[in-house]
DNA sequence: CTTGGTTACTTAACAGTGTTAAGTATATTT
DNA sequence: AAATATACTTAACACTGTTAAGTAACCAAG
C-alpha cells in the first residue's frame, strides 16, 4: 500500500498549505482579509479545491485557533518553573495579556470571534479542548494558592472565571479599540498592569503583599 | 423658510426611517444581517439612497451603538438612588451583565465590533463620549467608595479599568461562545454573578462583607 | 489493451455584500 | 421659459462563501 499511503501524504502537505497560506493572510492583513479565494490563489489552486480539504471557511478558522493555543503555550512555557503559585497566577495574567497584545489576530480567533466555535458546534465534538486545558491549568493554580492559604479559600470554578475574565477584558477592550479613547496610548498597557497588579494585592492574604 | 424647514424635517425623518429599519433588522435578526440592500428594501428606497442620509454603513452602525448606551441607561436607572457606592458598585456590575446578556447585539455593538469604533475614527471628532460618560460615572463610584473607606485606596484609573474588563470579559466570553463548553447552560449567569460577588467580597474592607 | 470507475481538480454560477459614477426626473430659482 | 438645484435610481465594480456539474488523469479488472 506503498502508493495509496504516498497518496495521504500529498493529501495532509495540501492541508498543510492550506492552512499556511491562510495564516500568512491572516498575519499579515488581518483576519477579514481571509477569504477561500484568496488562500486559493496562493496556493496555486481553483477556490473550489479548499473545499475538498475543508467543510467550509470556519473549519478553517478552527484550525487557526488551535494554532494560536500552542502558540499561547509557548509563551507560557516558563510558567511551569515557578513554584510559588500566586507569583505563577501573576505572570500567567501578564503573560495572557502579553500574548494577547502582540497577537491580536490570533486573540480574535481564540476568544472574540464566532466562527471558530461555529465550526466547533457543528462537528458536534462538543468540547472546546483547547479552551477546557488552559481553563483547566488556571484552575490548578488558583486550587493551590488556596491550598497553600495564599489567598481566601471559595469557588474555584467561580474565582477561575472571574480571573479569566479580568485579563480577558483588558485585552479584548483593548484590541477592540475601547480604550483608545480612554487612556493615553502610553498609558495603556501601565494601566493594564496596574489593574491586574491591584487585584493580585487584593486577594493575597499572605501577609507578603508586593 | 417654512418651506426649507418641511424639507429638513423631512430629511431627518427619513434618516430615522432608516435607523428604525437597521434595529428591526439587527434586533430581529443579529448584526450579520443589517445590510444596506436589506435596509432600503424596508424603507423601500433603492440602496444608495441611504448613502444620501449615512456617509457608510459603519456611521449606521454608530448610531444603533449610541441607542445601545440609552438602553443601557435605563437599566442603570436605579442605580442612582443607592446611596452606599459599594452596593452600588455591585448592583452597576449586576446591570451590566444583565444588560450584555439580554442585550447581545447592542453589546456587540457597544463594546466588542470594530466597525462603531471605525465610524469615530473617520468623523475625527476623536472622542467616544458614550463609553467616557459611562467610565466616569464607575471612576466616580469607586473613588466615593474610597473616600468612605469601604475599599482600600488606590489607583481609580487602574482599578475601574479593572473592575470593568472583570464584567466586560464575563459577558464577552458568554455571548461568544467560550462558556458554552466548560459551564452547563443553567450554571452561567450563577457562575458569572458568584465571580462578581467575589470580587466585592475581596475589596471590601467595610467589615460588613456579605 | 481496452473498458469502467475512481480521484482530483476546475468552470461557471448563485446569491449575496459595500460602495460609487452617472443618469433622470422633479421642483425651485433666475 | 431657461437654468439650476434637489432627490432619487440604474447599473456597475469588485468582492464574499458556497455548490452543481463537468473534465481530465490515473488505476484496476476483464
Amino acid at each position: 500500500m506503498g502508493i495509496s499511503e504516498r497518496k495521504e501524504k500529498q493529501k495532509l502537505e495540501i492541508r498543510k498549505a492550506i492552512l499556511d497560506a491562510s495564516m500568512k493572510l491572516f498575519v499579515e492583513q488581518g483576519y477579514e482579509n481571509v477569504s477561500i479565494r484568496k488562500i486559493a490563489d496562493l496556493i496555486e489552486y481553483s477556490p473550489t479545491t479548499v473545499y475538498l480539504y475543508f467543510k467550509d471557511k470556519n473549519e478553517i478558522l478552527f484550525q487557526l485557533h488551535e494554532i494560536g493555543f500552542q502558540k499561547m503555550a509557548e509563551y507560557n512555557a516558563e510558567l511551569w518553573t515557578i513554584k510559588n503559585p500566586l507569583v505563577r497566577l501573576h505572570k500567567m495574567g501578564e503573560f495572557y495579556m502579553k500574548f494577547g497584545l502582540e497577537n491580536p489576530a490570533f486573540y480574535d480567533l481564540m476568544f472574540i470571534l464566532n466562527a471558530p466555535m461555529e465550526a466547533l458546534q457543528v462537528v458536534e465534538k462538543c468540547e472546546w479542548k483547547s479552551g477546557d486545558q488552559a481553563l483547566g491549568k488556571l484552575k490548578e493554580t488558583i486550587q493551590e494558592c488556596m491550598d497553600k492559604n495564599l489567598i481566601e479559600k471559595g469557588d474555584v470554578d467561580g474565582i477561575s472565571m472571574a480571573f479569566w475574565s479580568l485579563v480577558h477584558g483588558m485585552v479584548s477592550l483593548a484590541i477592540r479599540n475601547r480604550f483608545d479613547k480612554l487612556v493615553t496610548a502610553d498609558q495603556m498597557v501601565p494601566t493594564m498592569t496596574k489593574g491586574l497588579t491591584w487585584l493580585m494585592n487584593v486577594v493575597d492574604t499572605s501577609g507578603n503583599k508586593t
